[in-house]
DNA sequence: CCAAACTAGATAGCAACGCCAACTAGCTGT
DNA sequence: ACAGCTAGTTGGCGTTGCTATCTAGTTTGG
């Protein structure tokens, strides 16, 4: 079995993203590696590179392009003011919702240990 | 600002239908009830039904009709043995999933109280 | 008695978005 | 020279929740 269902990322991922940048400016390629080093699981290129530029789009992000003296380019994001916002209402709208469908879930695993509190 | 954003039962509301019916048999209209009771907003027929087709098909639920004397008919589901293997699994993985992004997201909270554990 | 509102379910079409695959391009090591 | 890694981009696909609309029985009110 995979480790997660593809969907389960669908609204998240975007406010994933914001919060790895609240560590610091960050590029794409580094960032898919953070988000898998925190147990997300591997966020490929096109899937990461699509959000970031509708966040760009978006004004969550601003981007500053780095010309190394060795490697690829890259292109560095950095959040912004109304990132900030959208990432704080986000997270906590998300957080709410993931709390009461964690809650449902886990009465499923319980039926069968009924502990009367 | 709504109360959640539409993406974020993507692959969860099956999850969720099947838990609701780990309580017993039950029909549409009223797990439609069941999952707002449990906070988790509206979920209009035109969402619902699709779902629960897809579990029937799946072999997930099986389905009783049910012609009250009074009152339009009602089709009831029940969870069969391979729904709830399916829950068990997809529960296990989701709670997982959403746990690890919980951590992620909470920590752009904490950024400003460094509680240094 | 007819209309509105509620219960109960079904369906068509839409749009968002994560996924896969393929591509450019620079650098490193053999 | 060539394989492989880093870094970013794009096109098209499939899933699936949403809106809107429809059928049909029951109840209530003017």
């Amino acid at each position: 079995m995979e480790v997660r269902d593809p969907q389960w990322l669908r609204g998240v991922l975007p406010l994933l993203v914001l919060t790895v940048l609240t560590r610091g400016e960050c590029y794409g390629y580094d960032l898919s590696r953070q988000l898998e080093t925190a147990g997300l699981g591997t966020i490929k290129g096109g899937t990461l590179y699509p959000v970031l530029a509708r966040l760009e789009r978006e004004g969550s992000v601003a981007i500053r392009w780095s010309e190394p003296t060795s490697g690829p380019a890259r292109k560095y994001y950095r959040l912004t003011p109304a990132g900030k916002e959208q990432l704080a209402a986000g997270a906590t709208a998300w957080l709410a919702f993931a709390e009461r469908a964690t809650q449902l879930l886990r009465t499923a695993s319980e039926e069968h240990h009924d502990a009367t509190t």
